[in-house]
RNA sequence: GGCGACGUGGCCAAGUGGUAAGGCAAGGGUCUGCAAAACCCUUAUACAUGGGUUCGAUUCCCAUCGUCGCCUCCA
């Protein structure tokens, strides 16, 4: 079965054959780390971890690399836009290299909770200045840039090929007349490097053969991705907001230096909507992997979520369809559990019909969600509890649940709640049952449920 | 203004030129002192609207309405 994968270079399903194996070479456009993720965020990288576990599940070994941007932008195109790690430096009292650091542990740390496997490399754009200034001037030499009172700039108009992977309408956009112009030429053209400005003093700047100053935003993904993969590799993701300018650019900057339109694939994750809008703080609706577990979610249920819909279409998120892959995890994960059950005989063998299914529908464009109807169909199956547990657990390396690893867990309880619950036990063991209704009304009262079972009350905290 | 996407039962969401996966919710049952959990069963005249092409459209085309995204830092 061949892996299928849509490339938004081509617009179009294409079979995916690695370039130069040993291994797969893919990049993916990391966080900009003046603040926390959000769960939209987080969204597109469960999609690229998705893509690499089922690289990998076609035995391909990958070679990822994601980057980190640490350099300040500017908040907007116009001169007067705010830099967002110096804002963000101000907000927090952090310098902003302490700010980019707090920020990646966090990110780290959500990848983490997710169960998102960590690129083989990460790389700074701080880290890269040198490279990138060598980038720039080879864009130069090949005379596709201009200087202007605030920047070199790279000048599209030289490129004929420009915004071909997102059909840009340069006409149209220039019509539309919302791009702040300054001294640019063309309103698709972008900053390569900026200068500091005249009195400013950058926590976050560097000489240069133009100047004292920073480098632009897309220049650090063409850099570090021809440093560590090459100038043209397997893949490169991003979210689909990429595709229009900062993939776009990424583009030109490398067919101008290398010649090559950087990967081989281009493949872009779709919004996770709130609301039916789109997720952002100037929204108000920001929600962090923090709040749902603060809510009392597991992590992993908000993984299940977004394993419910293709990574190609918008994902609208509520409350209530979070309760569901909560609930849908939860029972699955216990009857893997069950399944597992000493006495249960042998280890099963994983049934060669179901992963033949399971591969076809991962290797078509990643299609998870008829992936996880297929898992629903096996635990309904008739097939023996050690071979569904083993056919699931072999999918699991795609899902990326950690279903081996779960099992119930005995909370820690108050003293004060286990007291009551023995209270009731012992009032029911003498079938005075209107004390252990009382007491059950405490104990929840108290913030926990109790479910009686054979083996004895299992008491939990409610959500 | 330009470009693009989407509109499937209460919620989330697949999919196909021959009337539609899956999960959750809901209803009933088993179990339970009562519950919960679990398990079993069941349900719903669900494919935005109006045209067109076709033997036949939810699936193709056009229009309308609605929603959303990108064009500016953005997953």
């Amino acid at each position: 079965m061949a892996l299928r994968l849509f490339d938004t270079y081509t617009r179009s399903l294409r079979e995916f054959k690695p370039l130069q194996l040993p291994e797969v070479r893919l990049y993916t456009c990391g966080p900009t780390v003046y603040d926390y993720a959000h769960i939209g965020n987080l969204r597109t990288y469960i999609f690229e971890d998705i893509l690499r576990r089922v690289l990998e599940f076609n035995n391909y070994p990958v070679r990822h690399v994601m980057n980190i941007t640490d350099v300040g932008h500017l908040t907007s195109d116009a001169d007067t836009g705010e830099d967002k790690m110096e804002k963000g430096s101000r907000r927090t009292g952090m310098t902003a290299w302490q700010l980019a650091e707090f920020y990646a542990q966090a990110f780290k740390q959500d990848l983490q909770r997710l169960n998102i496997q960590e690129p083989t490399l990460w790389c700074k754009a701080t880290d890269h200045i040198a490279e990138q200034i060598a980038f720039i001037q080879c864009i130069e030499a090949n005379g596709y840039t201009y200087r202007t009172f605030d920047g070199i700039y790279f000048d599209t108009s030289r490129l004929p090929n420009y915004g071909y992977m997102a059909r840009l309408n340069i006409e149209g956009l220039q019509a539309g007349a919302r791009v702040e112009m300054g001294e640019k030429r063309n309103s698709t053209d972008f900053a390569l490097w900026k200068f500091s400005s005249p009195g400013e003093r950058r926590q976050m700047e560097w000489s240069s053969p133009w100047g004292v100053g920073f480098p632009g935003w897309h220049i650090e993904c063409s850099t570090m991705s021809a440093e560590y993969l090459g100038t043209f590799f397997d893949i490169h993701c991003g979210g689909e907001d990429h595709i229009a300018v900062h993939h776009t650019n990424e583009i030109a900057q490398t067919e101008a230096c290398h010649g090559t339109r950087l990967a081989n694939f281009w493949m872009h994750g779709y919004f996770l909507q709130l609301d039916e809008q789109k997720m952002a703080k100037s929204t108000g609706g920001f929600l962090r992997l923090q709040t749902l577990l603060d809510r009392g979610y597991d992590p992993l249920a908000y993984r299940m979520f977004a394993l419910s819909a293709h990574y190609r279409a918008k994902l609208n998120f509520t409350w209530e369809s979070l309760d569901g892959a909560a609930t849908a995890l939860n029972r699955l994960r216990t009857a893997i559990y069950e399944w597992g059950s000493p006495g249960d005989g042998p280890a099963g063998q994983v049934d060669t019909g179901y992963a033949q299914r399971f591969l076809e529908q991962v290797n078509d464009d990643l299609n998870m969600p008829r992936a996880m109807a297929l898992v629903w169909d096996l635990v309904k199956s008739d097939l023996a509890p050690a071979v569904k547990r083993a056919t699931v657990l072999y999918f699991d390396r795609v899902l990326g649940l950690s279903l081996a690893e779960w099992k119930p867990v005995a909370e820690a309880l108050p003293p004060e709640v286990l007291a009551l619950v023995s209270q009731r036990q012992q009032a029911r063991k003498e079938k005075r049952y209107k004390d252990a209704d009382a007491l059950r009304m405490q104990v929840s009262a108290a913030g926990f449920e109790i479910e009686d079972t054979p083996q004895g009350p299992r008491v939990h905290q409610r959500k």
